[in-house]
RNA sequence: GGUCCUGUGGCCGAGUGGUUAGGCUCAGCUCUGCAAAAGCUGCUACUCCAGUUCGAACCUGGACGGGACCUCCA
């Protein structure tokens, strides 16, 4: 098998992968906060990383991956002050936080099926884990790394940085953050401005909150993953993955807390995708420019003419590097339903190809093309670049201008199923079982007459059943071989 | 204000020191009763200025534009 390579961004260079202990790989990445719709935007961080975990299972790999779902401790400003973000919701909307947790985290898995993104290994919840965050918190205060004041646990980062590197993960200087972090109010409690909580004191009328060593509170927000990941994958592990937002102080923080438990930093390989931006600006829930998936499927949204359907909505993301921005508009994502379509269509002229004796394409080569994308930081737009090398070879075998054997025809199946179904997770998505049947012998019927109409010059007939069947949704192409349909 | 990233054709987007990215759109051709589909061809792009180089869209410096993070966010 050749290299595969990652971008980590702890080295900020495409390194080599290597296992820690092949053929088990270790995969945390960051979940969802619970507390809304999840919009288009976090659903593009998961579609990516379900192409890495797709494309470390196609290579072999036995992957273990923990996706958490975030269902406490998550405040609304990350300068450990302000609401939890599920308390919050569940006062304003009367409900028990927990019935906003499940609400939001059946609708997230809901999404993320419809955009057949596979389901984790593991979906560990922070609620599920208070013991294990206080068990770390504990440690890393006999370690003398941090304190509690007040009720609260809070990191210090200035006397860890003494012996560690905190900002490893994104190469600012320390006194520069120390300078440019802004004073918030009600942090009195805090030694250093640059300290974050582990464990938050619970008002009174906080709904979500634990007995503690420190009092009745709260888990930190960043702690939750060092629990978890530590708990689920080990002290150290493959690759852990989330956001570009959470880059800078969520996974600095991990690490820090992960470094000063047990000494070591988590994760080998560190990645982040990029943002999805709408009209050039961060898609995001307090921007207001957010797009949920139900808008994007059902066309329900100001900016948008039409609906799109979830593979064409994962082709299009598809198209771009995971660690681009990806900009989103109604005329990109036309474009990229027209190529799924296109992708789909010679799939199925695939399976009617008749082979030839010779041969005049070198299909072993454009399937070392794919895997060479893939090794490459898994490339997907290049990949996809190939597979249309490939529809060009299936439509030109399809229109005799070019021959391919057997065996090519072999290959192009298993380019399908390799890249396309398994690792782009695309499915073709008009099967519907029985009524499919039927509508296929229907559709026979009126070709059959139509080319009669055809045959016997009878073009007002002939087009009039084009004509209906263009008003039905339903295109009819008309081959060398007869007449062919799709909807 | 600080740190970092980025600027590619009508649109979306790869890429990289010398060789076609790809998709979509548009135009022409082939096929066809016509159209569609499909194939072929074309629209020959890399913000600007200076430098390094035999050669730069790709390296360096500067200018201008856009964005991210530093504050909740995937």
């Amino acid at each position: 098998m050749e290299k595969l390579f990652i971008y980590n961004t702890l080295s900020r260079k495409k390194e080599e992968f290597k296992a820690i202990n092949p053929p088990f790989v270790g995969m945390y990445v960051c979940g969802p906060t619970v507390y809304s719709d999840v919009h288009l935007g976090n659903c593009r961080t998961f579609m990516s990383f379900d192409i890495i975990y797709r494309y470390l299972l196609h290579l072999g790999y036995k992957v273990r991956y923990v996706r958490n779902i975030t269902d406490a401790g998550h405040l609304e400003s990350d300068g450990d002050v302000g609401e939890d973000k599920i308390s919050k919701k569940a006062k304003l909307a009367q409900l028990e936080p927990m019935e906003i947790v499940q609400k939001y985290t059946v609708g997230f898995r809901d999404i993320m099926a419809l955009f057949n993104a596979l389901p984790p290994s593991i979906e560990p919840t922070a609620t599920g884990h208070i013991i294990e965050q206080q068990e770390i918190a504990k440690k890393i205060i006999e370690k003398g790394l941090a304190y509690e004041h007040n009720g609260s646990v809070y990191f210090d980062v200035e006397k860890y940085a003494k012996d560690n590197n905190y900002t490893a993960l994104t190469g600012r200087k320390l006194d520069e953050l120390l300078e440019n972090t802004r004073d918030l109010d009600g942090q009195q409690d805090k030694k250093g401005r640059l300290d974050f909580a582990l464990w938050i004191k619970a008002k009174p009328e906080h709904l979500m909150k634990w007995p503690s060593p420190w009092g009745v509170g709260f888990p930190g927000w960043h702690i939750e993953c060092s629990a978890m990941s530590t708990k689920y994958l080990g002290e150290q592990f493959d690759l852990h993955g989330g956001g570009m937002d959470l880059q800078a102080t969520h996974h600095t923080n991990e690490i820090a807390q992960n470094v000063a438990y047990c000494g070591k930093t988590p994760a080998n390989y560190w990645m982040h995708t990029n943002m999805l931006t709408v009209n050039g600006q961060k898609m995001s829930k307090s921007l207001g420019n957010s797009f949920l998936p139900m808008e994007l499927f059902t066309g329900n949204h100001p900016l948008l003419t039409k609906g799109f359907s979830p593979m064409a909505v994962r082709f299009f993301m598809m198209q771009t590097h995971y660690r681009s921005t990806l900009d989103f508009s109604n005329e990109a994502l036309t474009a990229s339903e027209k190529g799924y379509q296109k992708l789909m269509e010679a799939y199925k002229t695939l399976q009617t190809l008749t082979p030839s004796a010779n041969a005049n394409e070198d299909l072993k080569a454009l399937e070392r093309n794919c895997y060479e994308a893939m090794n490459d930081d898994f490339n997907t737009p290049v990949l996809i670049a190939h597979l249309f090398d490939a529809i060009r070879i299936i439509n030109s075998a399809n229109d005799k201008k070019l021959f391919v054997t057997k065996e090519d025809i072999q290959l192009l199946n298993n380019i399908y199923q390799y890249f396309v179904f398994d690792v782009m997770g695309l499915k073709k998505e008009e099967e519907s079982g029985k009524s499919n049947v039927a509508l296929e012998n229907v559709m026979k019927l009126v070709l059959d007459l139509r080319a009669k109409a055809k045959n016997n010059k009878d073009f007002a007939t002939s087009d009039e059943i084009r004509n209906r069947l263009t008003e039905a949704n339903i295109q009819v192409k008309d081959g060398k071989d007869g007449s062919s349909w799709s909807i």
